[in-house]
DNA sequence: GATGAATGAGACTTCATTCAT
DNA sequence: CATGAATGAAGTCTCATTCAT
C-alpha cells in the first residue's frame, strides 16, 4: 500500500523499516479501534469498520490482534497505561500529599476533557463489553483509588486530614468524580469538564476535614 | 375469545379472564427479561432465551413486547418506577430533611442488596445497551439526584447544612454511592451492601457541613 | 414461500400441517446435503450451497440441523440405517447361511450401484470429514462385518465352510468388496457394479473352503 | 550468494553449500508436511502450521513448494516412491512367484506399521483431499495391484495357483489388506499390524487355490 | 393470542497466497 | 533465498424479526 510517510526528495519512498512499520500499523489500528468502539460501543462496533478506519484489511488487523476481544483488551491496557502515566507524572510535580491527591483527580478530568473518546471508553463501553472487561475496569478503578488512598494516608499521618477510612473516602471521591464525568459525557454539561472541579473540590476536602 | 386450554363443562374458566391473564404473562416475561438481561447483558441476551425463561414462545413474547429494545425499555421503566416508589414511600415516613436524603440513599442500597439482578440492570447493563438507554439511565440518575437535592435545599433553608451548590453535592453523593454499589456488584465487597453505609454516611454529611 | 405441493382445486393452498411439513423440510435438506457432500466433499461443501440446493435459507437449515457436523452426522446415520434395513430385509428372504452372507454383499453392491452419491458418501467423504466421522464410519464397517460373521459362524457350525477366524474372513470379504466399489466409484469400472460380483464370489467362497 | 549466517574468517562455510542445503530444506518441509497432514488431514492442516513444524517461514515454504496442493502432491509422490522401492527391493530377494506376491503384502504391512503417519496419509487423508488426489491414490492402488497381479500370473503359468481372473484376485487381496490396515489405524487392533498377516495369508492363498 | 418454522443480513474468524524488504 | 506482514475471499454460525397455521 501507500506509505503514510511522505517520500523525501530522492525520488524514492521511505518505508519505516521492519519493526517500526509494524508498530506503526498497530498504533493506527488502536487509534481506529478507539474511535470506533467509542462511537458505536463494543458489541455494535464491527471488526470490518475498525479495519476500514485503520485503512487495513480485516486479515491485517487479525494479524496484529487475533480477535475482537484481544483488540479491545489491548486498547484498554494501552489507554489506561497512558492515563496512569500522565497522572503519575503530574503527581510527581507536587510535594504536598493533599495537592497530590488533588492533582490526580484534576489530571484525569483534563485528560478526559481532551480525549472524549477515551472517556467514553472507560466510563461506558468497557462496562458494556462483557464480564471480563467489567472486572478489568473495576480493577482500574481500584488502582486509581489506591493511588488516592496512598496520598490521603500520608495526609492523615501529617494530620492535615481526618478520615477513619481512607479507602472508602478515596472510593467516594472517585465515585463523585465518575458521576460528574458521566454527566458531562452523556448530557454535555458542563461544557468544559475541568470547570466542574472548582465546585467539587471543596466538597471532597470537607468530607475528610481538610483545611480548605 | 376462548383461552386455548379452557376448562370444560361449567361455563367458567379456571384461567384469569382476559386482561388479567395478559398482565400475568407480561409480568412473567418481564421477570424473565430481568433475569436474562442481568445475567448476560443486553446484547448477549437472546430473545429466544428470554422467551424460554418466561415459558412462552418467541411469537408470544413479540405479541406483548414488539421488539427487544421495547422489552428492555419496558423493563427499565417498570423497575425504576418500582424503585422510586419504594424510595418515596420510605422518605414519606421521615420528617427531617437530612433524614429524608439519608433514607433515600439507604433505601436504594437496601433494594439493590435484595435484588442484585436489578442492581446489575441499572448499574451495568443499561449503560451497555446503546445510546438510547444511556440517556435514559442518566435521566434516572438526574431524577434521583433531584430528589436528594430537594431535601438538601430544605436542609440549607433550615440552616442545618451549608453547601453552596446542592445540585453538585447531590451528584457527588450519588456518585459515591454508585461506586460503592458497583464495587459490591462486581467484586462482591462488602458482603452485605448496606454495611457500607455506616462508614459512608459521615463522609457525605461532612461534605455539606451537616452536624453529625 | 411457495408451497411445494400444488394447490388443489378450491382456490386455496394445501400445506402439509405442522409436523409433517417440518419432516418434509428436513428430508429435503438431507437430500440436498447428500447431493452436495457427495459432489464436493465434506470440507469443500458449503452450508450456503446445501441451503440453496434445499431451497431453504441458511437460517432455516440451521434451525433443523444446528451445525455442519450435525447435518453430516444426521445424513450418515439416516443413510446407514436405510442401507442396513435394506440388507436385513434381503437377508430375511434367504434361509441358507451362505446365501445370507452372499445376499448381504450383493445387496450392498446393488444399493450403491443405484445410489452412487450414497456410495461416495460412505466410501470416500466420510473418511475425509475428520476423526469423528472416521471412527463412526469404521464402526459401520464393523457392524456390517459382524453381520457377515454371524452367518459365516452358522455356516461353520453346519460344516459347509471351514474358517478358523470368521471375524477376519468377514473383514477380508468386506475389504475386497470395498476395493471393488472404490474402483468403480473413481475409475468407473465395471460399468454395472453388480457385474463384479459374479467373478468376486468364487474367490470369497474358496477363501473359506465353501463348496461352490 | 552468501548464506545468511555465514561462518567468518576462514573462507569456508559450516553450511552445506547451495544445492544440498536446499535439498535439506525440502526434506525438512516434507517431513513436517507428513506429520501435520497426517495429524490434521489435508484441509484442516494449515500452511502456517507446516511451516512452523519445518522451522521455516511461510514464504520459505512457498519458495520450495508453490502451493498447498503442490506440497501434498510432492509428499504423496515421494512417499509412494519410497514405499514401492522398498517393496520391489524386498521382492527381488524372493524367487518363487507366490513368495513374491506374499512378500509384497507383508512389506507394505511392515512399512505402515513402522510409519503410521504414512499409513494415515495413504489410507485416509489422500481420500479426503479432493478429486485430484482420489484419482492419484486409486492409481497407486492399481500400480500395486498390478504388481501383485504380475506375480500371480506367473504362478498361474507354473500351475501353483488357479484363478480365472488374477486382476480381480489381486484387487480382492489388496482390498482385504486395506481393510485390515484401516482397522488397525483407526481402532488400533491388532497392536502390531504385522501380526494380522499370519491369519490373513491362508485366506488369500485359498482364494486362489494355492497349496498352503 | 400463541406457536415455532423460516428468513436474511451481518458478525467474527481463517487461511492460501503474494510480495516488499 | 528467507521473512513475515498484508490481502481478501470465503466460511460457519447467530439472531432479531416475521408470519402462516
Amino acid at each position: 500500500m501507500e506509505p503514510t510517510d511522505a517520500s523525501v526528495g530522492f525520488g524514492m519512498t521511505l518505508q519505516p523499516p521492519g519493526q517500526e512499520r509494524s508498530r506503526d500499523r498497530q498504533r493506527r489500528i488502536l487509534d481506529a479501534a478507539l474511535s470506533v468502539f467509542s462511537r458505536r460501543g463494543y458489541r455494535e462496533a464491527s471488526v470490518d469498520e475498525i479495519a476500514e478506519a485503520a485503512e487495513t484489511s480485516k486479515g491485517g488487523l487479525y494479524f496484529h490482534f487475533p480477535g475482537k476481544q484481544v483488540l479491545f483488551r489491548a486498547l484498554l491496557d494501552f489507554s489506561s497505561k497512558r492515563l496512569l502515566d500522565k497522572v503519575e507524572e503530574a503527581i510527581a510535580r507536587e510535594a504536598d500529599p493533599i495537592a497530590r491527591a488533588d492533582t490526580a483527580l484534576l489530571t484525569v478530568l483534563r485528560e478526559f476533557s481532551e480525549h472524549k473518546t477515551m472517556a467514553r471508553l472507560f466510563m461506558v463501553e468497557a462496562l458494556g463489553a462483557g464480564p471480563e472487561f467489567q472486572t478489568r475496569l473495576l480493577q482500574l478503578h481500584d488502582d486509581f483509588i489506591g493511588l488516592i488512598e496512598k496520598h490521603l494516608d500520608e495526609a492523615v499521618a501529617t494530620g492535615v486530614v481526618d478520615a477513619p477510612d481512607t479507602r472508602l473516602a478515596s472510593r467516594a471521591w472517585f465515585g463523585a468524580l465518575n458521576e460528574v464525568i458521566l454527566h458531562w459525557l452523556i448530557k454535555g454539561e458542563p461544557e468544559r469538564l475541568e470547570d466542574a472541579y472548582a465546585s467539587l473540590r471543596p466538597l471532597l476536602m470537607r468530607s475528610v476535614r481538610a483545611a480548605e
